[in-house]
DNA sequence: CGCATATCAGTGAGACTGAAATCT
DNA sequence: CAGATTTCAGTCGCACTGATATGC
């Protein structure tokens, strides 16, 4: 037993988990798998997900996919003009504000964003093959707390 | 009006559960904060990952970290090179083969590397802050099957 | 003027592929 | 020669910060 026991806290403890850890290698050979599998469709993981942000919440404004996607206005309008040159989506100016440019899925966009979803279904029962629909419906929402837990203290 | 059975993701359809879309994003802001907080040690994401790894299995050659972080050899080597810069890792020439650069952590990278667990275990138990330890276990397993699996697939 | 939004421009860390050298 | 390992060199997608223009 070696002696690092102070009589306060266990301050000894202080080796992680290892779920930062996970989290980490499973984004990482995630990434990989969608990439490959969304590449055939000419899409990429950013791009996935910001057309999933628009499915979810209608006509934004740039700024808003940025905030939502937690990443600059400036990346996100990087990606804004890569998409519309696509088709997947269409600008149209607020007629009440002459600075804010809405922003929403085409037709095109909504089928190929539908395309993808089987590959992203694929990957994810990859994923779990053994969990049960409450197993992954309880997982979902514990890593949705994290999520929450860690925006809401970094700020 | 086709209905969406918002209940349960039924196994026909080919909509995500998002358990993709929800890793990527804890990993999105997993990676900021742990990124903030290893800054001031002087260390990053990969630098940590990678300095785990040799702490887990010892004195190991690049090719080998490389394949353990599921990255090129050459992108190893690369950080192998930063790492021995700032004196965190050594190397010294197989003496059985004249190729073969077998690297382990130093006195210092072990310090370091202690040091830096502390701030990733602040970072867990933000994210987590309200599971228990066998739920943490449990959360931990399923997360490692899911990368075994898609590993496994992947080849 | 202060603030938000969009957007042009430059930067930079990270990871990749290609190619070469060396050793078993 | 084939295969493994290291490493130099070039490339690139991606996200960032800075700066600018405009509208509320």
């Amino acid at each position: 037993m070696p002696a690092k026991k102070p009589t306060s806290a266990s301050r000894a403890d202080k080796t992680p988990s290892g779920l930062a850890y996970i989290v980490g290698r499973l984004d990482h050979v995630l990434n990989r798998r969608l990439r490959d599998g969304l590449a055939p469709l000419g899409m990429n993981v950013s791009h996935y997900t910001a057309l999933s942000v628009f499915r979810a919440l209608g006509t934004i404004s740039n700024a808003q996919l940025a905030e939502r996607t937690m990443m600059s206005p400036q990346s996100a309008n990087e990606m804004v003009k890569a998409m519309e040159a696509k088709g997947w989506i269409e600008r149209s100016p607020d007629p009440d504000h002459g600075r804010i440019i809405h922003i929403r899925l085409t037709e095109e966009g909504t089928a190929c964003l539908q395309r993808c979803d089987g590959v992203v279904r694929d990957v994810e029962e990859a994923m779990f093959p053994d969990l049960s629909a409450d197993e992954r419906a309880r997982l979902h929402a514990q890593l949705r707390s994290a999520v929450r837990a860690l925006n809401l203290q970094g700020i």
